[in-house]
DNA sequence: GCCTATCGTGATG
DNA sequence: CATCACGATAGGC
């Protein structure tokens, strides 16, 4: 992966929409990106914040924002400019050893969560087809339905959701092929 | 290119 | 609970 390569993730489930998140806008050097992350202690007895969001933005603010509450209508958004500072130098500022685990907070269905573990054992620089990825799950005809799980895959690069090519090669990455 | 088999979700009533 | 429409698919024609 790209961002620090120690960077330790490790991921909290969710059995609701969090009530509050929080988010700030962050210049990354891989473009502008909303960090939305859960409140503290209420997910995490370590007193960290948990990222439940993590989208390019692709055109403006703006849109991205509403992107956001279309996702998550029932949580109240709150900007918090420190803490997700905080989350984002945890994730990209990789020049230093940097040891931080890095929380995740994710809402899914078991075939959901099933859907991104396998897609986070690919290796790096593997790539994968939604057909190879269904089969490796037992599920062989269930393609467009692993397809419409990675699609709803709320955290961008953390999952490599990037490794998969479509069969035909015309790939259709939701945030552009780049 | 168009047609269709396929299946988990979310919305709706 | 039942039904319906909807995909970042794949394969056949």
């Amino acid at each position: 992966m790209w961002f620090a390569p120690s960077t330790q993730i490790r991921l909290i489930l969710l059995e609701k929409p969090p009530e509050i998140i929080l988010f700030d806008f962050v210049n990354t050097k891989f473009g502008k990106m909303i960090i939305g992350a859960i409140n503290p202690l209420t997910v995490d007895p370590r007193d960290q914040e948990a990222i439940c969001v993590l989208y390019f933005v692709d055109k403006n603010e703006e849109i991205t924002y509403n992107e956001v509450i279309k996702r998550w209508p029932k949580s109240v958004l709150i900007k918090d400019k420190a803490k997700i500072q905080l989350l984002a130098d945890k994730l990209f500022g990789g020049n230093k050893e940097n040891s931080e685990v890095v929380p995740i907070a994710i809402l899914g269905t078991e075939f959901q969560l099933s859907v991104w573990k396998a897609l986070a054992d690919l290796k790096r620089g593997e790539t994968c087809t939604y057909s190879q990825l269904a089969e490796r799950m037992g599920r062989p005809k269930a393609v467009r339905a692993v397809a419409s799980a990675v699609a709803k895959n709320e955290v961008a690069v953390l999952i490599p959701c990037h490794r998969i090519v479509s069969q035909n090669g015309a790939t259709k990455y939701h945030w552009g092929a780049a």
